[in-house]
DNA sequence: AACGGCAGCAACCGCCTGTTT
DNA sequence: GAAACAGGCGGTTGCTGCCGT
């Protein structure tokens, strides 16, 4: 026994929505809300599935629907919440208030997923990619990364939470470094700082307030600001490409 | 100006899960 | 307990506009 569709699909319109089926269907729900997509075509005069409704309307027509780019600090948390989370976009998008699945699966394909290859990063594990493709190591470091024994070569400084934060003082200190490296050490700060970024995270989502989502985001802002450095540092030092494209 | 390649994004598809009958 | 149903989710597709040649 099969299930059914969801509607019957030789009579459903495909494809891009127009401004009047937008209208219809806005009106509909303003009025009547959005209980029981399967009849919502029907009531709204829409020659539309139920699914392609709940899908315009949640992801284009809501309107607490924020558009455009994701913030540094929002598009930091969805690369911290996809290391946590892996590809579950809904739980992702639901600690992004306004910001939906859909979204945010596509922002991830289309920028995120490229910045951290660029940065060296695996956008899957995120788990540095193989050595190689890192024009520097962060392993120079040793593993007494948090004591801190070479000022030459980073430069650690606390902030208000008390986090450590990692500051190559010039590149060429960094590089130098690589190039005497021994290899083999650099994932131990690489999950040393990923183990203080899941921290914060855990944290953060222990006290996620139920609506205020810009809190969430301004606090993080603030204790993430050591991670967004990271990733400058990465960006400025490896292949001469800049962070951002 | 025309064309081809590419990136970005909206929308679809099929599967999964939870609820109801 | 099984079937039917509705909603939700993640992967994928295809359209559109931009950019370089």
């Amino acid at each position: 026994m099969g299930r059914q569709p969801c509607c019957d699909k030789l009579r459903v319109k495909k494809g891009s929505w127009s401004a009047e089926e937008d209208d219809k269907l806005i009106s509909f729900i303003l009025k009547n809300g959005n209980c029981c997509w399967r009849t919502v075509p029907k009531l709204a005069g829409l020659m539309r599935c139920g699914k392609s409704c709940r899908l315009r309307w949640t992801n284009y027509l809501r309107p607490d629907l924020k558009r455009g780019l994701l913030s540094p600090a929002e598009e930091q948390l969805v690369i911290d919440l996809h290391a946590r989370l892996g590809n579950r976009w809904s739980k992702i998008a639901s600690m992004l208030p306004g910001r939906t699945d859909n979204e945010i699966k596509n922002l991830w394909n289309t920028h995120i997923k490229k910045k951290l290859i660029k940065m060296g990063i695996d956008p899957v594990t995120h788990q540095p990619l193989h050595e190689r493709q890192l024009n520097f190591q962060l392993s120079s470091v040793t593993t007494t990364t948090t004591e801190s024994k070479s000022d030459e070569q980073l430069q650690a400084q606390g902030n208000e939470e008390g986090q450590v934060q990692l500051i190559f003082k010039n590149t060429s200190a960094a590089e130098e470094a690589s190039s005497s490296n021994t290899g083999g050490t650099e994932p131990i700060l690489t999950s040393c700082l990923w183990e203080d970024s899941m921290q914060l995270l855990d944290e953060l989502l222990l006290q996620v307030p139920s609506n205020d989502g810009d809190q969430i985001i301004s606090e993080f802002e603030g204790s993430c600001e050591w991670l967004l450095d990271f990733q400058d540092v990465l960006g400025d030092v490896g292949s001469g490409n800049s962070f951002d494209e």
